[in-house]
DNA sequence: TTAAAATTTTAGACAAATCTAAAAATAAAT
DNA sequence: ATTTATTTTTAGATTTGTCTAAAATTTTAA
């Protein structure tokens, strides 16, 4: 068994190896985790111990086949609930992420499998990001970030890379949720800021910080 | 802020207060929760520290209004995760204690107050337990247990006092449920085992020990 | 009412997760 | 290719929750 602590250590090396092709550094977990690098290193001794990472002293950490499984399964947890919470529950997206925190650690194969069933068995949570289903396997999305489209693309929102609370509740005020279709109508050469057609007459202006938040996919 | 081990604490010095007058001493805690009395002895200290118990050397605690408060609010996220278990999810009533005890601990107002609308407000658990309202009020049942009953009572089922696994799967295999109502046919002056009549025909055979732990009111 | 039994507390230890400060190893730069 | 900077690890402490063994207190009973 895994403390909560141990399990979200999983999630961030998950994570931070699906963005750096080289694992997980000691640095960029502790910065992750708001905390020291002797905590980071303590910690993963312990997860190597229990076979759930590859650690060599002064390298990257990656996950093993077993700590891939389970940070997969917490990622799940969090998803399905982020879903329960929005859908069920009648929570708004940006307020869902600090009590999914606290629910993927609850400890039942059974009410997950449940909650999932009464769900419908949902392939995407409320921020767009894929349900892994219980053996791990997840849909692939190839989103790509608004910022790389091009003049005229026909989008839909996929998801978003940023999970803030005041950028997710930024995208509600402007109406550019997940789903949404919408078409690029001109880029600032100057500053890459962008107009979007979300319906027909309803522009919305983007800087392009946001557009490189937002993942899209072409239709 | 509480930790999940003092909410735990907090619960059973809440429970065994309602058994016995003179609150919960060291030693009976220390069975409750299956840990050594000197643990006990420790984590009293911090309780009284943190203002949630009166606590002096060598006697008994009892628990302080604000402890009183904490130690309603987790057992009404209990009941209420156990309702949506059973109503929601389709567990059986025997499958629900470990989760719960797991779910009870997440600290979320809004989540509590948005699953309690919900499920509808429920007053009861699925042990018939009465369900705590926000500010820790709940209906008094006045509930007899069934040892306590006499020959010809028509009596309804209102919960139970004991609540392992064994204990409620066997009441679900005799059919004896939260609001089922029957009535007492005989009981044997010897052992003061019973027969009681659940539908017209349908008698079934009590011992006193069964009989002294299901709770049930006068019809 | 004093001796025996039971209960409760203290003292000292340990594992988990965290920290600071200092040392060691690696990476970067002149 | 050394020096400097950065990263990572070690060493030593702290807090929380737990334990055992021994001491203190209270209760029970002869």
């Amino acid at each position: 068994m895994s403390t909560q602590t141990q399990e979200n250590y999983l999630k961030c090396i998950y994570k931070l190896s699906t963005q750096n092709i080289e694992g997980a550094s000691t640095n960029a977990i502790a910065k992750e985790l708001q905390a020291r690098a002797a905590t980071v290193t303590d910690m993963l001794k312990k997860l190597a111990e229990k076979k759930l990472i590859n650690y060599t002293k002064y390298k990257s950490v990656s996950l093993t086949v077993k700590g891939n499984k389970l940070a997969l399964e917490i990622i799940r947890r969090h998803r399905l609930w982020e879903v329960f919470l929005v859908n069920t529950l009648h929570f708004k997206w940006d307020e869902v992420h600090e009590v999914a925190e606290q629910l993927e650690h609850i400890n039942s194969e059974k009410l997950i499998e449940n909650l999932n069933n009464f769900l419908g068995n949902p392939k995407f949570d409320p921020h767009g990001d894929p349900i892994p289903d219980k053996h791990g396997k997840m849909i692939d999305t190839r989103s790509i970030p608004l910022s790389e489209a091009k003049i005229g693309d026909k989008l839909q929102m996929t998801g978003v890379l940023e999970h803030s609370n005041s950028f997710l509740n930024y995208l509600n005020e402007i109406n550019l949720l997940p789903n949404q279709k919408f078409t690029i109508k001109k880029i600032n050469p100057f500053d890459q800021s962008m107009q979007i057609e979300i319906l027909k007459g309803n522009t919305q202006f983007i800087s392009s910080l946001t557009a490189s938040n937002i993942l899209v996919k072409c239709l």
